[in-house]
DNA sequence: AAAATTTTTAATAATGTGTGAATTTAATTT
DNA sequence: AAATTAAATTCACACATTATTAAAAATTTT
């Protein structure tokens, strides 16, 4: 599964590292940002999948930022803030804020919190059954369906196959595919998808309705008759 | 998961609001009433799941409401109480509250009792027996049947394999199996699954029509044939 | 306090993934 | 049409990731 990347903004710069480290033990992959404009700036530039938001900041303080990225997007969003300060519940809420936490925290209870809201947040993304003649891809159970047979896929080759066979007859590129497949920053060889894709063809054989094909010179796309 | 529906039942409709607003992001749907008469209709019309019933209320206060409903019903009910409030716990426990919550609140502690309290009390609409071929799940007397014997199991165990094989056929992270069945702030480590799924496991031997299945890379199933 | 259950840890096993090099295929040039 | 060049395929193995398990530690229940 490709890692989430959390997008931290505080003012104070041992914070930031501090949470830094606990998520990137737990495989997060973490962008930081000590004001809001730069918040905004690497919100706009890198795909992230969350958003810790400091309140309290010099200049642009984390209602405005909020209320920015509201603008354009549905991002799970937590707000931080300090003991003490007065944390304005419900205009956090009205601004569509997620969920909140006080400093100092437990950072067991950070991370308790940010799987709960990206579990929340990820079904949004419905993913659906994908049907052709003699294949069934089905998202939920992770099972492929080939002429009748359960096919044990790993889950590389699975979204391959998901991902080409929910835009069928589109070609993609392999860079389009290391981007969609493997995540936004995958920093390795094209040649990887060659291989995936030979290993799906071998479990799925030849066939006349569809196939995964080769575009030369291009890439490959999911081919449909 | 079919989501449960709550009904909240403060003369502030303010706070009625801010609930709302919090349940429905955890993905509850939710009734709101201002008295407590128009909260005994709504009650009486609507299959609810669970009440969140304000004690001070102009003409009926809470206690004769929670009085009215354990007439005919043993539907969890949480107290809502301001802080200066004398609130009877004595009083709200002999009849029939299942928690209470003091004002001002965390909303996510209150999500978190709302979701322990429904574990706790599933509604009978929703609880029932899951028969397989060999396999009986009883969540109310908490008992399994393997082949005809019975299985001792331990709560966890019995509510892991509760509720994956009420979904039969669907792939859970672990991640998503420790904030169904763990609960919705737990924050411990995903290796607690593991180890879970293997004790059901060993009990459950080897099985042709059904098994709790790794989807390598992914999580568990309970696989159905 | 003892027993049962749950969680954590850590070592081991199983499985999947990515890479370079060799090979094959396709397009282009001569 | 043969030779040349570029791209795609394939292989196999090292490496990485993930799952399983046993056992110890912590927690909860009795």
């Amino acid at each position: 599964m490709v890692e989430s990347k959390i997008l931290v903004v505080d003012d104070d710069i041992n914070i930031c590292e501090l949470i830094e480290v606990y998520l990137m033990k737990e495989g997060y992959k973490v962008y930081k940002a000590n004001d809001g404009e730069s918040a905004l700036k690497i919100f706009k530039e890198k795909q992230v999948d969350l958003i810790l938001l400091d309140i309290m900041m010099p200049k642009m303080d984390g209602y405005s930022v909020l209320k920015e990225i509201r603008r354009e997007s549905q991002i799970p969003v937590i707000m931080l803030t300090a003991k003490g300060e007065t944390f304005d519940k419900v205009l956090g809420l009205e601004l569509g804020a997620d969920d909140y936490m006080v400093k100092p925290f437990e950072p067991k209870e950070l991370v308790a919190r940010i799987r709960a809201v990206l579990r929340r947040y990820k079904p949004l993304s419905q993913k659906r059954v994908i049907e052709y003649t003699d294949l069934v891809i089905d998202p939920d159970s992770y099972i492929v369906m080939y002429k009748g047979n359960k096919i044990e896929m790993p889950p590389k080759e699975f979204d391959l196959l998901y991902f080409l066979a929910s835009n069928p007859n589109k070609v993609y590129t392999r860079d389009q595919l290391l981007y969609e497949v493997w995540g936004y920053d995958y920093p390795g060889d094209s040649r990887t998808v060659d291989v995936h894709v030979k290993r799906v063809r071998e479990k799925l054989m030849e066939n006349e309705e569809w196939q995964i094909k080769t575009v030369w010179g291009v890439g490959y796309k999911f081919e449909v008759k």
